[in-house]
DNA sequence: TTGACATACAACCATTTGGTTGTATATTGG
DNA sequence: CCAATATACAACCAAATGGTTGTATGTCAA
C-alpha cells in the first residue's frame, strides 16, 4: 500500500521542477543560509520562499537546523545522489544492463510497488 | 522568447515527477511502444496516457515516430543524461568544485557543457 | 521590558495539473 | 467500401501548485 519509493521520487523530482527551488538548492549546496537571507535574493514574498524551502525540505533535499531565531538550511547531497540513482536506473534500462526487466515491469502491474532505487542490489 | 535552460530543466523534472510517466519512460527505455500498447498497462483512459506521453515528449524524454496508424514512442537517453548533468552541477557545488555561481555561468558560456541542447543566452 | 527581527502558518486566489468524456481524422483488414 | 483500430484533441472538472496577505510566536538587543 505504501508506495514510499514512488512517493519519494515524486517529491524529489517535483521539488527539482521549479527554478526558484533549484536556485535555493544551489545556494544551499554551497553553504548554509537562513530563510530570510535566501528570501532577499528573489522577487517574491518571504512566505513564498518559505514554502519553497518547505518543499525542498520535505523532499529531503534540504536539512534545516535552528540557530536562535533563524532557521538555517543546507543542501543534502545524499538526496541529490538518490535522484541521480533513479536516473541511472532509467539509463541502465536503455543500455539493457538490468537483467531482471521482467521483475521491474511486473512490479507495477501487481502492486503499486515500485522499483529498488539501487539496481545493483536485488530487491529481495 | 527565451526558452532558457531553466525552461528545459523545469519540463524535464516536471515530466519525471509523476510515477505513471516514470513507468512509461522505463518501458520506453527498454523498447518502442505504441501509445495504446502503453495505455493497456494503466488503470486510466487512453487519453490520460496520451497526455502523459505528450508531457514526456515535450520534455524531450520520449521520441515519437509514426508507423502507419500507430505512434511509437521510445526513450531518449540523451535527455536523461542532461537531467543527470543538472544534478551533477548541484553535487559539484556541494563538493566545492565550483566555487561561485559566476564560475558556473562562465563555464556555460565557454561551451563546456556539451549536453546542453539550447545555446545559453548570456544573462549579464 | 520592549520593539524589531525571523519564522511559522492559515486563509485565500488564479493557474496548472491530471483525470474524464466526446468527437474528429487517418489507417488497416476483409 | 466498411468497420474496427489508433491517434489527436477539445471541453470540462476537481485537486494541487505557487503566489499573496495577515496573524501568531519565539528570540535578540538595547
Amino acid at each position: 500500500m505504501t508506495t514510499t519509493v514512488d512517493d519519494r521520487a515524486d517529491r524529489l523530482f517535483h521539488a527539482l521542477a521549479d527554478r526558484t527551488r533549484r536556485d535555493i538548492l544551489r545556494r544551499s549546496m554551497v553553504e548554509e543560509h537562513s530563510i530570510s537571507e535566501l528570501a532577499e535574493a528573489y522577487d517574491m514574498s518571504f512566505a513564498a520562499v518559505q514554502k519553497h524551502v518547505s518543499v525542498l525540505h520535505r523532499a529531503g533535499l534540504l536539512s534545516k537546523r535552528r540557530k536562535g531565531r533563524q532557521a538555517l538550511a543546507s543542501g543534502n547531497v545524499e538526496a541529490i545522489r538518490s535522484a541521480t540513482a533513479l536516473l541511472r536506473e532509467l539509463e541502465d534500462l536503455w543500455r539493457g544492463r538490468i537483467a531482471r526487466i521482467e521483475d521491474l515491469l511486473a512490479a507495477d502491474e501487481s502492486g503499486r510497488q515500485s522499483l529498488s532505487p539501487d539496481p545493483n542490489k536485488p530487491k529481495k
